[in-house]
DNA sequence: GCTTGACGCAACCGTTCAGTTGCAATACAT
DNA sequence: ATGTATTGCAACTGAACGGTTGCGTCAAGC
């Protein structure tokens, strides 16, 4: 196996998305826009430095980027093409079960 | 929030997704066809009993069913649902990131 | 009846992970 | 200068996870 660099992001986003806490999080950022992590803090029933990890873990999947903001508060923001990746690969899946079944069936009606 | 059911599945689906070895055998499922624990311990790196935990964590998610076959033989098949599901999740942060975005720049150019 | 092939169950090991607590550092306001 | 707010770093704990080894069980063929 080569470094597939695609089946490397899969892997993050899917770890990444498989956790309540960083899920509640994506969901906060999608429909509130960007936070800080004292922000979320105050919305998630976990520490701010729990919140941090995530943070930091989703940044490190591509799926979050932080900007600088007034004072010391750093805002991160979504990140989208790692989730169309992810959707891409879902596809693919999908997709050679479809064609492995389609191909049965004509198979069958051979 | 309620135990909303579709969050649920994702969970699973995506905890499922998280890990090398299950994407290897979901892959294979995919491109080959239904199989059994031990034909594919032959081709994966690892024991049967570790690919037999994988294939009941698969199926507790829903994604795999198993059939019974000749002799005691158990043959695991893709069930295509579930990803549709997780692809929908994908769809739905994209979306509400996307609005979020679009609703933010016409209110900038108001 | 005995062997062979396939599965299930249970105990165990090492690692990773989510979360907490505690403390240092830094920027701004008064 | 002192206080307040926000972030970063480190150590720790408890639980979950991936994987292995070992053993018991059950169906079919000789």
């Amino acid at each position: 196996m080569q470094p597939d660099p695609a089946e490397a992001i899969a892997e993050q986003v899917f770890t990444a998305l498989a956790d309540p806490s960083r899920r509640a999080i994506l969901a906060d950022l999608a429909t509130g826009g960007p936070t800080t992590a004292t922000d979320l803090a105050d919305r998630l029933p976990i520490t701010r430095q729990a919140i941090a990890k995530h943070l930091t873990l989703l940044t490190d999947a591509g799926l979050l980027t932080p900007t600088p903001a007034e004072r010391r508060r750093i805002r991160y923001h979504l990140n989208p093409a790692p989730i169309q990746l992810a959707q891409q690969f879902l596809a693919a899946l999908a997709h050679d079960w479809d064609t492995r079944l389609t191909a049965l069936k004509t198979h069958l009606t051979d």
